[in-house]
DNA sequence: AAGACTATTATTAGGTC
DNA sequence: AGACCTAATAATAGTCT
C-alpha cells in the first residue's frame, strides 16, 4: 500500500491498528458497493471491530442474502437451531472461556520472564528463558542508549539554537 | 481504476461484467483477509453473482458471526422487549471485551519485557524495564544455580548410595 | 473463459495539524 | 479522534494471446 510496505499479521500496536482499521474498513466497504454496483451482485459484508463495534452492508436486505447463503449451505440445519438466545449465550460463553485461557498462559509467562513463580520450571526451560532474558536485557541497554542520546541531542540542539541568538543579540548591543 | 476511469454503474456488456466480476471479487476478498488480519476483526462476506453463483469468506465459523449480528439489530429493534436474555449477552460481550483489553495489554507488556517494539517507550519507561529486566535476570541466574545444584545433588546421592551397596556386596564377595 | 501484461488509477502507511 | 497530505504500493481496465 503504501510509504511502507506492511506485512498482513496482527498489528501490535493498539492506536496504529484503529487507524488502520478505520481506514481500512472504508476501503473494504467502498470495494464492496463498487463490485455490486459494477456487477450486479448481492452482497452481505458485516464487520466486527476488536472492540465489539459493529459495520455492516448489504445489496437486498441483510436477511434475505443470509437466507440465500443458508439455503446454498449444507449445514444449514444444524445451524438453524443457534437462533436461541440461549446458544448464542452460550457461544459468547465459550468465546470468554477461550480468552481466559489464553490470557492465563500469557500470564505465566509474563511471571517467569520477570522472574516470578520460577520454581515450576525445569533447568532446561530455566536455561532458555535465561538466554532470553540475557538477550531482552541488552536490547533494552541498547535502545534506552539510543534514547538517550537522541534526548540529549535535542537538548544540545536547542541550546545551541537558542545561544545563536543569545550572542548575536549580545554582539548588536555590544557594537552601540 | 486502470487504463481508464470507469464510472461506478452497471456494466451492461455481459462479457466485460463477468470479467470485471472475477477481478474484483477477488480484490474484495483479499482486502476482507487483510482487514482481519491486520486489525482482529471478525468479518462475514457473501457475494452473490448475477448467475448465482455463491463466494463466501469468514474469520470465526459464518453462522457465529451472523448470529451476533442478528442479536445486535435485534437488540437494535427491541428496546422494550426481550430484555433479559439481550442484556445477559450484552453483558457476555462487555465481558469478553474487557478481557480482551486486559490481554492486549499483557501482550504488549510480554513484547517489551522481551525487548521487543521499546522504539515506543519513553525514556523513562526504558530505565524501568531495564531495571526489572536486570533483577528478573539475576533471580532467573539464581533459581537455575539452585535447580542445577539440586539435580547434581540428586545424582550424587544416588550415586553414593548405589556404590554403598556395591561395596558392600564386593567386600561380601572378597570376604568368602 | 481464463491468464498474462501494463499503463493508469486507487488505496493507503505514515505523517502533520 | 478526525481530517488532510503525500509518497509509495496495490488494484485493475483494457489489451493481447
Amino acid at each position: 500500500m503504501t510509504r511502507q510496505k506492511i506485512e498482513i499479521k496482527k498489528i501490535e500496536n493498539i492506536t496504529a491498528r484503529q487507524v488502520t482499521f478505520s481506514k481500512r474498513r472504508r476501503g473494504l466497504f467502498k470495494k464492496a458497493l463498487e463490485l455490486s454496483t459494477l456487477c450486479d451482485a448481492e452482497i452481505a459484508l458485516i464487520v466486527f471491530s476488536t472492540t465489539g463495534k459493529l459495520y455492516h452492508y448489504a445489496t437486498s436486505s441483510m436477511p434475505q442474502v443470509i437466507e440465500r447463503h443458508k439455503s446454498h449451505s449444507d449445514e444449514n440445519r444444524l445451524h438453524n437451531k443457534l437462533s436461541q438466545p440461549s446458544d448464542m449465550l452460550e457461544n459468547e460463553r465459550k468465546r470468554y472461556a477461550l480468552l481466559k485461557k489464553e490470557l492465563e498462559k500469557k500470564t505465566m509467562e509474563l511471571r517467569h520472564v520477570m522472574g516470578e513463580n520460577l520454581q515450576e520450571l525445569s533447568l532446561e526451560e530455566l536455561k532458555k528463558l535465561e538466554k532470553s532474558v540475557h538477550i531482552s536485557l541488552s536490547r533494552v541497554n541498547e535502545i534506552k542508549d539510543q534514547t538517550n542520546l537522541k534526548e540529549i541531542t535535542f537538548l544540545l540542539e536547542y541550546f545551541i539554537y537558542g545561544s545563536y541568538f543569545l550572542i548575536k543579540e549580545m554582539i548588536f548591543y555590544l557594537r552601540k
